[in-house]
DNA sequence: GCAAAAGTGTTCATGGTACACCCATGG
DNA sequence: CCATGGGTGTACCATGAACACTTTTGC
């Protein structure tokens, strides 16, 4: 738990440094095992979940300070962000509020003003991340996408909206980039597009599907030493990636 | 062209009641003569171009904040409303700072500030629209989708995303009941179709598709009057029209 | 009766869905 | 030697693209 000198300081230096009314959540997905993951945190004495979030520095750009913020989360530079929505509910974030309110009066606590949350969700590579929780948080650390806690504020609705946006994406955009490791096999690739849709594909199909896209490179040799047939192991071509993300996929008109 | 005056009283106006380092800019999207337009403002002395755009009240949800603002420029309420995208450029709005310093010390000056603009779309009825430039306008006026004038401040990128955004909404959603009249016919759809998409399509594949989709009732009586063979005229069935809307069409998985 | 607009139909290729079949490996 | 996982192939249907034909109407 926070100190009344920690949180007088952070007010301070928020007021100082920050945009006032704006704020960014971040929905982190991450793979592994077979799941997708999303990194949440939890505040100190709580039981609920937040999404990892953060302020804009009074001139930085806004998805500089999406990428700021995920860093000192994830260790991580250079994320994958995707902003999707903006929550603008005038009540959206008591929560906070609440939580200080007994410690600080409302014109010197910075949680007592209104916030806008711009979203943004986040592909990262699952081995690459070092959870790290704020100030305000006992603890930062992966759950898994289909078992997910309650959430605080306004986030749960913030978590479903990044689903839904990521879900269209896969309509569109190629995804795994981001996600899996340089190498892996198809049923490998097969079990992100499964948890990310929360549905079982036809194996077949779905290899079809994927090569068809003309996005991947196989390698000589099939993975060894597992059990039953060894699969073959495949690659993202870089740049025909690159490029199936900004030109799409199929436009139906 | 605003005075002194004017300018100070505004000023003080907005920092007490808009949120600090917020904007809203609209793309708002009428159809009229087989035409797509757009509703644009001319600021005073100047050639260029903006947005119908504004701030959100301190109290005041944002999605409520888009429609208020629109219901000043076009007369219109319950507008059809899309948010596509934030603007977060730390430079991205010096125009009126730019042209108002001269009357104001920066501290007094509202535009001096740093704004956030959330991006929206608008599809609305063309004969509905009464525009009405604001207080810094001389002209609010329709400009065909095809023939865009220069923009000021980062006004283009902004009408671009609005456009890419409607061009997406049209492989998963309906469109057309916010532009069209109450009956129309199917080459007039067509024509709506290809004025947002910039091509031609073909008569009879549209034809198809769209009656595909499940959402329109024709009339027993074509029109008449016309040269040439009579076309039958349409209309929305608005609750299969609702559904397609939050459903969507056909999700690649 | 001809040009233009509009309704209806047909063909063909493509892409998705649901399968069947074959290969490799460890127990 | 067989269960399991993995690679490849096929039949079928729906959908989209390209195009032909017919109907109506004003000049």
């Amino acid at each position: 738990m926070l100190t009344k000198k920690q949180l007088i300081e952070f007010c301070s230096d928020a007021r100082k440094n920050y945009l006032d009314h704006v704020s960014i959540d971040c929905v982190v997905f991450g793979f592994h095992e077979g799941q997708m993951k999303v990194l949440l945190l939890r505040p100190h004495d709580e039981t609920k979940w937040l999404l990892p979030g953060g302020f804009v520095m009074r001139q930085e750009p806004i998805e500089m300070a999406a990428n700021r913020i995920l860093k000192e989360r994830t260790g991580l530079d250079k994320i994958f962000l995707q902003q999707f929505f903006v929550f603008g509910d005038p009540d959206r974030a008591k929560f906070h509020h609440d939580l200080y309110k007994e410690m600080l009066p409302d014109d010197e606590n910075w949680f007592s003003n209104r916030f806008l949350s711009i979203g943004y969700y986040a592909l990262v590579d699952f081995f690459g991340v070092v959870p790290q929780p704020d100030q305000f948080s006992a603890t930062c650390t992966w759950r898994d996408l289909d078992d997910m806690p309650e959430f605080l504020l306004d986030h749960e609705q913030i978590f479903k909206g990044a689903l839904d946006a990521l879900r269209l994406q896969l309509n569109y955009q190629p995804i795994g980039y981001n996600l899996m490791p340089k190498q892996f096999t198809m049923p490998e690739l097969q079990k992100l597009y499964e948890s990310i849709l929360g549905k079982k594909l036809d194996r077949r199909n779905f290899q079809r599907r994927i090569l068809g896209f003309g996005i991947l490179n196989r390698a000589e040799q099939p993975r060894k030493g597992g059990a039953h047939k060894a699969p073959y192991l495949y690659s993202f071509d870089l740049e025909k990636y690159q490029n199936a993300l900004t030109e799409g996929f199929k436009g139906g008109w």
